[in-house]
DNA sequence: AAGTGGTCTAGACCACCGG
DNA sequence: CGGTGGTCTAGACCACTTC
């Protein structure tokens, strides 16, 4: 039996359920309401509750639901904003509150980041890790990667971890001069390690951040981050910029 | 790769699976190679066939994987590193052989673009779409919103939409003078309009790049593109940059 | 026509959270 | 404990590509 008959051509059921929801969250629902659980849905519906659950998982997926195992499916606030641009924020070492978590270590990098960095293969190097925080939750976990050669002036350190560590090795960072970064963006799925971080489950999607900060030629460090995708918007703008709070799906008609 | 046992605590089936795969993608295939199908990589895994997916769904999404429909599932290459820099290929209406597909046409903005461009709601503006084409392959789609204010030299159009009409657009954006931009990234879904563009089915993920440019303390224009998020990683260097190919999955362990 | 990935179903059990 | 979302199964049919 089909229910709609007239409409869809041959539209998957999950995108037409998606779209009626999305309509149904912008007028009926607001920010934090909690959604009737899955089962629910899915009869309401009448699809079986795999089909209901791609929807939704495309809706987070675009940030406009929050779904929390055990607890239920919430209406996502609008993304947030979060700046990467050449700001003091940005810089690693710079006074700055938005970041917190701090801890380093020593350890040998990737492959990857190791030959970025110029160092031997094997080698090891300096990391820091931290997260970062905004509007009191978490929405990004960053690692650092700073070879010795950079940070020549650095004190004996007594304590292999910590904070304490990480903080030396930044404050030491930051006395060399960089003189540029570059960056780049991809998609990627958040590992089992970042997501508690994250507060998401494994797997979850994630913008990866990689920025290559240099002195001269050198490579001075390499910072990779990972921003929650459902709910960072990630600004570049040189000014403050204006918000232009555009639906992620759907650009045209 | 073999049905290998070892104990994983409660780890899902299909992010060990994911896992295996990933490690077998690095050893034992090369980029464009064709796995078996998802039915006989199910039975040889010991697992239903929807399983399967969700870890191939994965692998997809951090661009090892490429599935068609009808075709099969290759092992994707390396993600392209699409710049997205102050460079000119970015500037609109600048010399530039990578922007293709142009179209032009005059509609009105979604309110949100109408706000950051200080149009009036209902304003028709003139709009201009292109895809990017990089190695052949489409990776991105762009819609970008002129108001006339911005324009004012333009002559008169006879033809109401086409290539033509775009072109004469933005040769008059560009003799404006463009002072910078702010640009935003956020993970989106493609639309049925722009799937067909992109060769992908609605709902893939894409990167979102808002780009704001302005002239004064005045909004320009409006670029809103999306790039296919399993292919490209955007860069954002000042600079060439170098090249650090990370996987996208898993930075720390 | 044959083979591929994409969609969909109707169940089951599990991990987690709250009272 | 009961209710939530997360995982998993074994099937079925469909849309698409290729031969």
């Amino acid at each position: 039996m089909g229910t709609t008959q007239l409409e869809s051509a041959q539209e998957p059921k999950y995108w037409h359920l998606k779209t009626v929801l999305s309509e149904a969250l912008d007028s009926e629902f607001s920010v934090g309401e909690i959604l009737p659980n899955e089962r629910d849905l899915a009869a309401r519906f009448g699809v079986a509750r795999a089909t209901l659950r791609q929807a939704l998982e495309q809706l987070e997926l675009e940030g406009r639901l929050q779904r929390r195992r055990g607890v239920g499916t919430t209406v996502a606030p609008p993304r947030v904003g979060v700046s990467v641009g050449t700001t003091a924020q940005a810089w690693p070492g710079a006074a700055d509150d938005s970041w917190g978590g701090l801890d380093g270590a020593e350890a040998v990098p990737p492959t990857a980041v190791a030959r970025a960095l110029g160092t031997a293969d094997g080698e090891q190097v300096h990391t820091v890790r931290r997260s970062r925080i905004f509007a009191g939750r978490p929405v990004a976990a960053e690692l650092l990667y700073i070879p010795a050669a950079s940070v020549p002036g650095l004190p004996a350190i007594d304590t292999p971890t910590g904070a304490l560590r990480a903080r030396a090795v930044l404050r030491e960072l930051q006395r060399s001069t960089l003189q540029g970064q570059d960056r780049s963006v991809e998609l990627g799925s958040v590992g089992a390690d970042d997501a508690r971080e994250l507060d998401r489950l494994p797997g979850a999607p994630v913008l990866v951040v990689t920025t290559r900060f240099y002195a001269g030629d050198r490579t001075a460090a390499v910072s990779v981050a990972t921003y929650r995708a459902d709910t960072c918007r990630l600004t570049f703008g040189d000014s403050g910029g204006v918000e232009i709070h555009q639906d992620p799906e759907r650009h045209a008609s």
